[in-house]
DNA sequence: GCCAACGTTGGC
DNA sequence: GCCAACGTTGGC
C-alpha cells in the first residue's frame, strides 16, 4: 500500500488511536478490486512514495475488511464522488493497524537491484501507478529479507 | 466505439 | 521541474 510521507507516514500510523487508520480515498478500480480483496487479518507493506527516499518503511495489518468509502460521500473531501452513492458505493476503505516497521527501510532502488528474484512483481513493473498492489508470497518472503 | 486532449502519478 | 506511462473524459 503506497502513502505519500509528507501526507500520511509509517510513523503516523504508529501515533493514531489504536495504532488503526482508515485507508480511504482509493480512487481507481484496479486497486479498489484489490482492496475488496484483502482479509482480515492480511498483512501489507507500507511504502513511502513520491519522496526523497521511496521504499518499504514496515509491516501494516488488514484489521478491517472493505467498507463503503465515507470520503466518497462527502462533498468537502478532496475524495467526494458523486456517483458514488450509499445505497450503491463505487469506492471502499480498509482499517490498517501499525504492524512493525522492517529493520531496515528497504529503498526501492534495492527491491530494483533485486529484479530477478522479485520479478513480476507488481511494483517494479514499468509504469506502474496502482496505490494498492499484490504481492506473491514468493515475494513477500524475500522482500521481508531484505529489511532484517 | 474511437481517439485526442487532458490530468495524475511517481521516479528521477 | 521533467517526463513517461496511464487513466479518464468527452466529442464525434
Amino acid at each position: 500500500m503506497k502513502t505519500e510521507p509528507d501526507e500520511f507516514s509509517f510513523d503516523d500510523l504508529a501515533k493514531r488511536p489504536k495504532r488503526t487508520e482508515p485507508w480511504t480515498g482509493v480512487r481507481n478500480y484496479q486497486a479498489r478490486n484489490f482492496l475488496r480483496e484483502m482479509r482480515k487479518g492480511d498483512l501489507a507493506f507500507f511504502y513511502h512514495s513520491s519522496c526523497e527516499v521511496p521504499g518499504i518503511a514496515g509491516v501494516a495489518e488488514i484489521t478491517r475488511e472493505a467498507f463503503p468509502d465515507p470520503t466518497a460521500f462527502d462533498p468537502r473531501s478532496d475524495y467526494y464522488d458523486a456517483d458514488s452513492r450509499r445505497d450503491a458505493p463505487r469506492w471502499f476503505a480498509v482499517d490498517v493497524t501499525f504492524g512493525r516497521p522492517v529493520k531496515q527501510f528497504i529503498p526501492l532502488e534495492a527491491l530494483r537491484s533485486h529484479a530477478t528474484k522479485l520479478s513480476g512483481f507488481a511494483l517494479l513493473r514499468r509504469g506502474n501507478r496502482l496505490s494498492v498492489l499484490p504481492v506473491d508470497k514468493k515475494h513477500w518472503d524475500y522482500i521481508l529479507k531484505l529489511g532484517r
